[in-house]
DNA sequence: GACTGTGAAGCCATTCACAGCT
DNA sequence: AGCTGTGAATGGCTTCACAGTC
């Protein structure tokens, strides 16, 4: 079992299995095969065996592989044996959104703090949390042992944003932003680019009316 | 210049492309090379330029591009030189948020209607909408000749609001909920998996602590 | 001298096909 | 007979390196 180059398609698909063996677990499914799995999250056999080959062999030959069984070790392998702490930085609509998304706290993820450097968001209440001012971004990441914060601030702020989550601590992070972070390199930057998103549809649109 | 096969990477640098030479024109710069696109963006200048050379000659041997006449390019290709009227469906937090999403605007995208089948959130106003039911989104989606929907909808509903939009008419998707979606053929849909996202950063911060 | 456009090379991910178990 | 694990083949994207142009 070697973990030394894994490309992030087959990460990206881990956590869909890992979603999908939940559910078939809770459907009380207990053996289930490779050719199960892809045809229900949409990729070939060969691919989900060779993705879960990076990192052991989890399955029976002739059988294939115990539904809860796989399912603990995709999370152990995504990280998810455990909480993890996360700061929101920009309590703006999507940054709002962000802090009430169930999505996070089904797969483990805890917001545990949101700030704002606009006085007319701080103290606004947002589940159980109040939006606070960045000045006490360094105190709460450090007493929460933080290591993942989601970016929702306006481009024009993400780099300084981005600076103030890195010296406090911060390892991870999630960025709405559409710019470029420059970073460190033992932090771990992804983007989401909303637009971005929008615009390979458009461009796919237009392709077709040809 | 043949647009047979274009990398889906292509299309997202490219969407990069186009709004860095907005900034850049913006600030007046008139001729711009692919080495200073490159360490804007963060990719590389053959990459930059292998990405337009799908599309077309745009720059001059020995000079570079005119950063007008290329945003103009990337903005066609995009399928950006006019209007794209969207469709919620979802009202709750990240729907609501998204109806308010600056970044869409400021890319050519109208959401001209939210949809809920939530009786407590119909009737909800975001910015200029009134949320409606679902049952008057085929009429919306007719006289606004809409072609994009997003998808915001609890993963367990997903499928059923696909059908509904792709019933109506809709040609692409941005889905948000967790789930896989069935179209025909005929429909692009591309997913924005926010745990998903999020769990490729705790994988990789599990990785690096060894 | 500077920079684009591009064929060729290199690299990485996916698919194939089959040996190995049950 | 059925299904996993995997080396080999394939396919596709990125990088290289240079000819072509200003």
């Amino acid at each position: 079992m070697k973990a030394l180059k894994i490309p992030e398609a087959t990460i990206v698909r881990l956590s869909v299995y890992s979603r999908f063996l939940e559910q078939a677990d809770k459907k009380g499914i207990i053996t289930i095969s490779s050719g199960e799995i892809a045809a229900g999250v949409g990729v070939s056999p060969a691919q989900v065996r060779k993705d879960l080959a990076y990192f052991g062999e989890f399955g029976t030959r002739g059988v294939g592989y115990n539904a809860k069984d796989l399912l603990k070790h995709t999370l152990k392998i995504l990280g998810l044996n455990g909480k993890w702490t996360v700061v929101v930085v920009g309590a703006g609509n999507l940054g709002s959104a962000l802090v009430s998304y169930r999505g996070f706290r089904e797969r483990g993820f805890d917001i545990t703090g949101v700030f704002d450097n606009d006085l007319t968001k701080i103290g606004k209440r947002l589940l159980d949390l109040e939006v606070m001012g960045t000045e006490r971004l360094e105190q709460v990441i450090n007493d929460n042992d933080v290591k993942i914060g989601i970016l929702t601030v306006p481009a024009s702020a993400a780099q300084d944003a981005a600076n103030l989550l890195i010296n406090a601590g911060v390892k991870a992070i999630l960025n709405f932003a559409p710019t470029v972070l420059s970073v460190p390199e033992d932090v771990e930057v992804r983007d989401i680019d909303l637009s971005t998103r929008l615009e390979i549809l458009t461009f796919h649109l237009c392709m077709r009316e040809k």
